[in-house]
DNA sequence: AGCACGCCGACT
DNA sequence: GTCGGCGTGCTC
């Protein structure tokens, strides 16, 4: 009898691949567990298993499994069914959810490896030169991997070589899988067990006399293993009494220590005891209850909380009811929010319960926190992660919280699947029969509207924690302060005076410009030339700091350059200006005050943020310049003041969410500003003080906002009134994008008619050598989003039959905002 | 996606 | 002549 197993693999291919196995493997196999199978003429791949059965394949003779790599299921039932989700959602392959849901670590691929053929001798002579120096180097070493044959060869494609040995006989080749992922283990000693005796001890500790440095390391372990009565660590060991390995390593020759290892885990807490959660206010605890209220009814319930209201204390009670029900927690939120300062705050109430999950871990942490989280361990009862922590394997989820929700890197945009961390987490909750809560001072569009529309409960919290004062913002006409020299440089002169009374009160201020580097772009006076990328199509932003000029957009780079490029003028001047030439105008205009820049360029690396929140936290910086990272969930006791310092470039953003983004953007800032009891205070210059939104921020009028906004989106057709699907066409050859984007088009509209929109070329119409073009279709609510989608499908695998087209990229984003 | 196979231009 | 470029097709 045959028995078959579906699999997942890893790859973005529609189809499903079946494999044949053994009664036993069969009875073994779960879904959801690993097996690592060839796949194709050489390759070994980590496949997830996603059902059994006994049904042969008719076209085709199903290959049996390499091997099974789990003893139980690493990914659960109830990921699948979500797995199954997102790839029929966002029109993606299960195979693109698998691989960036599962920690690199568990994905495991072969890698050919050439071994000598030892039963054989083969004469030199019968070997060309390049043949016969891979046969030599196999003298030397075992094994060789492809890539060490290239380097001998200094050759890029060495298979033929490899070919015409194996056909000699001369050697064969192997593929191996390499398990990747290793537990850390931490080295122990303790003393041997044949001086547990007094007399041997005293024994010892007399021939130790000869070797002091010896005798104290004994001596020193003894102290340390009576003060905490816990095994002792190498490294430990050697701190305390000031030796050294080698020291240590004697003593483990001579027998007198036993070494042995333990398995650790990488990401450790090691705080003190766990404080009781805060009383809360009368405000959080009606909103607390209202919110409870909410979920008997809804599933979903948005908090719109002013910015300082404590909406963090509201959540820690409702993560202890959670808990009180034995059931796990999952606390999203954006990347950038997820700083040292949450986190610990978090732990400080629940000590080893909280594991954290970003992008930032390394693949081995993620295996750790995915194992604790699968395995329902008290580790991990609360995770608290950005984006990717929908992704693991939950066990009893009781409650999701999706803080900053209307942020937009909750959205993928790159790799498939392009899934937006909230609604993902809403369908993972209603899998769990789980509750979700969206929290934020200024909710996105569509959740505002789907809470307005009864689909989520909503409930607000409008008061600051203690009755802080909403800060006073004051808009600044700097068209006005330009045409009267009230300027000096980019600051008008009512924030430099706000700025000189802050100082001397001792408070310190954020400054916030919407854009790094130090000038967006160089141009010249003369003939008005600036150097472009030779990859895109993007003018190079100028870095002071290294004195280069670089794209944003693939990094190519070179250094700045003193005379115009065309013209050869000298007269080079810069246009726009960034974070880094704030910071120099601060320095100029406030010498004495420390200043600190916070932007992508300042914060690389895993402590990046941290470094610089801490120094301003600590006021050890007085002023902070920074970009929109600045603006969230960071708590800062200090700040009385927040100046804006161009408010115009973000208005002007070419995109329909601009005003709205703008608007959460501005609020969110102004929310750094007095959180102590002294008020405080927001400067936003701009060139048009009589935009709506900013007087909608100058007001804090979010409904008024609310409304505008949605008209316009009425009357545009765009979200939440419409959903959007965007479809991205690239391609290096310029003429195959446009032909392929009108055909593709073509067919949309005879379908959707006049629902599509473009093709269109993108602000940057090419990124890294390859031109890109768009086609907007949108969706009407009445309009089955499952029927749009399927005739997407059928358009695209049309599309793609084209031979002309098959070369040029597709890429469908659902939900592209 | 990755990889083999096959066809074509450009150099040791 | 080979080397490496890329278009095409296939993977249980």
């Amino acid at each position: 009898m045959f028995y078959f197993i579906d699999v997942i693999l890893p790859i973005p291919l529609e189809k499903c691949f079946t494999y044949q196995v053994t009664q036993a493997e069969f009875d073994f196999l779960k879904p959801g567990m690993r097996v690592a199978v060839p796949f194709g003429k050489s390759k070994i791949y980590t496949a997830i298993v996603q059902h059994s059965h006994r049904i042969a394949p008719e076209i085709y003779e199903a290959k049996d499994i390499h091997q099974i790599l789990d003893d139980v299921p690493i990914v659960t039932q109830m990921q699948l069914q979500h797995w199954q989700w997102i790839a029929s959602y966002y029109m993606c392959t299960l195979g693109e959810v698998m691989r960036s849901a599962l920690p690199s670590a568990f994905v495991l691929e072969s890698e050919t490896i050439i071994l000598k053929n030892k039963d054989l001798v083969i004469g030199d002579e019968t070997l060309k030169d390049d043949e016969f120096l891979v046969y030599e180097a196999l003298h030397h070493q075992s094994s060789l991997k492809i890539q060490d044959v290239a380097n001998i060869l200094d050759k890029k494609n060495v298979l033929p070589v490899i070919k015409r040995l194996i056909d000699k006989n001369a050697v064969s080749v192997e593929e191996e899988i390499f398990e990747k992922y290793k537990p850390k283990l931490v080295r122990y000693v303790k003393l041997s067990s044949k001086y547990s005796s007094e007399a041997a001890l005293k024994d010892l500790l007399e021939d130790l006399n000869r070797a002091p440095k010896q005798r104290q390391v004994v001596m020193t372990l003894f102290s340390i293993s009576a003060q905490t009565k816990k095994p002792v660590k190498v490294t430990e060991l050697v701190e305390e009494s000031d030796a050294n390995t080698a020291i240590i390593k004697a003593l483990i020759d001579k027998d007198v220590l036993e070494e042995y290892h333990i398995q650790t885990d990488r990401i450790l807490y090691d705080g003190d005891e766990n404080e009781d959660s805060k009383r809360l206010n009368e405000h959080q605890d009606n909103t607390l209850k209202d919110i409870k209220e909410t979920f008997k009814d809804q599933n979903v319930t948005l908090l719109h909380g002013v910015t300082s209201s404590g909406k963090t204390e509201i959540y820690v009670k409702l993560i202890e009811d959670t808990l009180q029900e034995g059931k796990q927690v999952l606390y999203l939120l954006p990347e950038i929010a997820l700083t040292t300062q949450l986190v610990s705050r978090l732990q400080m109430y629940f000590g080893e319960k909280v594991a954290v999950f970003h992008s930032k871990y390394s693949s081995h942490e993620r295996v750790e926190v995915w194992n604790n989280v699968l395995y329902n361990s008290p580790k991990a009862q609360i995770v608290l992660g950005a984006r990717s922590s929908v992704l693991l394997p939950f066990q009893k989820l009781g409650l999701i919280i999706v803080d900053e929700e209307h942020e937009t890197s909750f959205k993928q945009f790159d790799p498939a699947p392009r899934y937006h961390a909230r609604d993902t987490a809403i369908v993972l909750a209603n899998l769990f029969n789980a509750k979700t809560l969206l929290g934020s001072a200024t909710p996105s569009l569509e959740s505002y509207y789907n809470a307005k529309q009864g689909k989520y409960g909503f409930v607000e919290l409008n008061h600051r924690f203690n009755n802080v004062l909403m800060p006073d913002i004051e808009l600044v006409d700097i068209q006005d302060k330009h045409k009267r020299k009230r300027m000096t440089g980019h600051f008008s002169d009512r924030l430099i005076e706000e700025m000189t009374e802050t100082l001397k009160e001792g408070h310190q201020i954020i400054l916030f410009q919407n854009r790094r580097g130090f000038s967006p772009i160089v141009e010249c006076n003369t003939c008005g030339h600036s150097p472009q990328c030779s990859n895109c199509d993007v003018s190079l932003t100028f870095h002071q700091f290294k004195n280069q000029l670089r794209c944003h957009y693939c990094g190519y780079h070179m250094a700045m350059q003193t005379k115009c490029m065309a013209c050869s003028s000298l007269e080079l001047d810069s246009k726009g200006f960034g974070t880094e030439q704030v910071e120099e105008e601060v320095k100029t205009l406030f010498p004495e005050a420390k200043v600190a820049r916070m932007d992508l360029d300042t914060t690389r690396g895993k402590y990046g943020y941290d470094k610089i929140i801490n120094a301003f936290e600590q006021e050890e910086v007085d002023i902070l310049v920074g970009t929109q990272m600045l603006t969230k969930g960071l708590d800062f006791r200090n700040v009385r003041l927040v100046g804006i310092m161009n408010a115009d470039n973000m208005l002007n953003f070419p995109d329909f969410r601009a005003h709205e983004r703008s608007f959460q953007l501005m609020v969110q800032v102004s929310g750094r500003a007095g959180r102590t009891d002294v008020r405080g205070k927001v400067l936003i210059q701009t060139y048009n003080p009589y935009h709506q939104i900013l007087k909608q921020v100058s007001t804090n009028n979010f409904i008024q906002m609310y409304e505008e906004q949605m008209n316009d989106r009425h009357n545009y057709k765009y979200p939440p009134i419409y959903r959007l699907i965007k479809i991205t066409f690239k391609h290096k050859d310029f003429q195959k994008v446009n032909l392929g984007a009108d055909w593709y088009a073509k067919s949309l509209r005879q379908v959707f008619k006049h629902n599509v929109l473009g093709p269109e070329f993108p602000p940057i119409s090419r990124i890294r050598n390859q031109f890109h073009k768009n086609i907007l279709v949108k969706i009407p609510s009445k309009q089955s989003l499952s029927k749009t989608k399927e005739a997407i499908v059928k358009i695209n695998n049309s599309f793609l039959s084209v031979k002309d087209f098959r070369s040029v990229r597709v890429v469908l984003n659902v939900d592209n905002y």
